[in-house]
DNA sequence: CGAATAGTGTCTCTTAGACAATATTTA
DNA sequence: TAAATATTGTCTAAGAGACACTATTCG
């Protein structure tokens, strides 16, 4: 019996025999599996798993990696990514998607990354492109939070933190409304001060 | 030649072939090569660096980890500690104090790690003992983020977190001056709001 | 008493958040 | 014009930081 077969599970191998540093292996796989060009993403460590017993064919230490992006690309038939696909972290963290190993676990630690660093990094703008709109900025706060913000306090507060976003010049059309301003990412990649992700609804004590 | 000989080194060592668990094998590294009871501190992963030529001996990959505890004892000749000893980190970070491998830059992470988890988490108690008085909860920020704080703002806002600290009841001594008041870690871990640290001087951009 | 540390009051300035109002586009 | 989205204004309450002041202990 195959514990996990059919189940998802994150794209990944094995370090390859020439020594070669565990980023590059990251982006490696990567590009082998999901078939993704590692020069257009944010890769950051995320954390290493190596509980006995993850993997029931053997020990295995697996060091994860958090990737984000802008507009990724749905698996194309007859890659090396025909047999991947995209499924939504919310539907694995509810489990809805049943998901192999510990890989579960692993979804939910870089969700709770992604969370936290949008609070005090810049890491909000590498899910957009180049240039972007601060509705789409706040979109992408909105999306990883899970909060709805108001857009006009948004729009002043994300402009106030010196260095984050810069103005690009031009403008972009929306569906039906006023053009807005473009934006991209600024010099600072630590804010000052933070973006303060609003308490959440009241449960108590937080993860220890 | 050993590149490293003589060089102070962070207490490490290899996983064993019982399959343990990588946190197990933490604590038992922290055991033999320090004598430190690893039930008494908090330990957390910090990173894993697997570069290339990181160890001129071999290929070698290093998951680290950050431990935090209070009072911590000086190592005891004739013990498995006796080879080990206290570096401050400061000294490590400003190169007075040589170091083998990336651990300079190892200690440089966990270092930061430290001074972001003091924002935003309830990390400073695991600095004090069981029961703590604010003066000193305050002395671990000042120690950490390397600034100078007003005890008078700082004994309110900390109080002010619900579930961050709690009454523990009873008092202090303290040299010359009036009794303090003892606390102790509330149930919360997650810091809302958080304590924000001081802008830093104002150096642009932060890292990436 | 004077020095030292703990704890409280209070003031000012900034910021967060709510929400009215205006601007600019498409249908 | 109506609907939709972007941008600006303004008000209010809460919080941050500065600092005077009171409380309690030791020498």
């Amino acid at each position: 019996m195959e514990p996990f077969a059919g189940d998802q599970a994150l794209p990944g191998g094995f370090l390859n025999n020439a020594g070669e540093d565990i980023l590059d292996a990251a982006q490696r796989e990567l590009r082998e599996e999901a078939d993704l060009d590692p020069s257009r993403l944010h890769l950051e460590q995320l954390g290493t798993y190596g509980a006995p017993g993850r993997d029931p064919r053997g020990r295995v230490v697996s060091v994860a990696y958090l990737a984000i992006a802008p507009g990724l690309p749905e698996p194309v038939a007859g890659t090396d990514a025909a047999g991947a696909s995209w499924v939504l972290a919310d539907d694995v963290l509810a489990g809805c998607v049943k998901v192999a190993f510990d890989h579960r676990r692993i979804v939910a630690d870089g969700v709770e990354r992604a969370r936290r660093k949008l609070e005090h990094t810049s890491l909000a703008t590498a899910f957009c492109g180049e240039t972007f709109t601060i509705s789409e900025l706040q979109q992408v706060y909105e999306a990883v939070w899970g909060v709805h913000l108001d857009p006009r306090n948004f729009y002043r507060k994300v402009q106030k933190v010196s260095g984050f976003i810069l103005p690009a010049g031009g403008e972009r059309k929306t569906t039906g409304g006023r053009p807005a301003r473009l934006f991209r990412a600024g010099p600072r990649a630590v804010l000052h001060p933070p973006l303060v992700r609003p308490e959440p609804p009241s449960d108590d004590e937080g993860d220890r």
